[in-house]
DNA sequence: TGTACATCAGTGAACGCGCGTTCACTGATGTAC
DNA sequence: TGTACATCAGTGAACGCGCGTTCACTGATGTAC
């Protein structure tokens, strides 16, 4: 029975790329089980022939939304270390490019992170993949410092850590102001002063 | 009718007090308007007695907070202007003190802002606070480099924008690893070298 | 000071809508002979 | 190749719960005389 399986994944495929969209729109909450139905062109009882519910489907939507993320880094990873520029350019052009839609990437990760905040067991899920995620961009930091000879004078993880935490900042304030806030312009003013800082030849 | 008032006025600040816990506990959409009435220890009828819809309850306590927010930081201000110690012990500390319980001050904010993010009315009620918070803290470091007899090499309300994005990104990683990323501490690790850089005697 | 009346903040039962979930079904796809 | 049967993905009507909102009411507080 291979075909009624292809049948099956390709409407789940397709129920998770209308939640993605609607929950993207409304928020979690805010978004019914109808909704996401009406967007992936399915009745509702398609819906809970392929999920148990509608947590269910948070946590799937998650967990292939993740996979994505990493496979995309994982592309990108080999041209990034290889190619010329600055570390810099590196780290945040994958941050920029991992994600195509960043307005929607940062709308659900976000809520994921809110509902992380009040529940013990979805906070281990994002942690174990933040964890993965900053591991990848502290190898990349890594391998690109140690080709380009330079020393760093704080472990590379912490240098991530910063600069995850000031692109979340920064986009949440390039979304509420697109004009007075240019998409990277804080990351491109100010990272590579610290760069510049704890950078030994 | 002196009295009455007042304790109308009680009502509502305990509606609103009991909101804002059940809202950081279960986010806008997870709180009933029953949750909030039975943490204020009042019955439903009260709450329609005193505010019109959920919604305007929502736009009531982001009012409420807010001005909570300005006027604490109006109280610091003289302080820190004047007391010893660097200018970024003196925006970092404000910072701190001006949100008691950062956990909950984290939760409550971030759902505005998606919720702005989302709805063009409420971004701009956001915008405009924002607005008036980050002219409090330029004003806070003008005032400080002055009296230092510092130059900055960029405006201050860039240098502010950093620090509140910083701030914004580490203390979501602070909640969700208070071990691996204690408060405040990719803010004193790597702010001073910003500052440094940009500073010109 | 005491009595009759007015106001109105807060009560609590009731309403009804929307939503998550269930389930008997249909018809397309695949299998057996 | 054709027929009878089995499977099962997806349909759509129905259920019932929870929640936001309404409203007739009560009793405490304040006013008039």
């Amino acid at each position: 029975m291979p075909l009624p399986k292809r049948r099956r994944s390709a409407t789940r495929a397709r129920l998770l790329e209308g939640a993605l969209e609607v929950f993207a729109e409304r928020g979690f909450h805010g978004a019914s089980v109808e909704d996401i139905c009406d967007r992936a062109g399915f009745t509702r009882g398609a819906f809970y022939s392929n999920f148990g519910s509608k947590d269910e489907l948070v946590l799937a939507l998650f967990e292939a939304t993740t996979d994505r993320l990493l496979e995309q880094i994982a592309a990108l990873l080999p041209d990034l270390a290889n190619q010329p520029g600055t570390l810099l350019d590196a780290v945040l052009g994958l941050l920029d490019d991992a994600a195509p839609d960043q307005r929607q990437w940062h709308l659900i990760s976000t809520e994921f992170t809110l509902h992380a905040l009040r529940n013990p067991a979805a906070a281990e899920a994002l942690v174990r993949q933040r964890t993965v995620f900053r591991q990848r961009l502290t190898e990349l930091v890594e391998e690109i410092s140690r080709t380009s000879g330079l020393r760093l004078s704080v472990p590379a993880e912490q240098f991530v850590r910063l600069v995850t935490a000031l692109h979340e900042g920064a986009r949440a304030q390039t979304l509420l102001e697109p004009e007075e806030v240019p998409a990277g312009s804080l990351e491109h003013t100010f990272l590579p002063m610290v760069l510049d800082a704890i950078s030994r030849r």
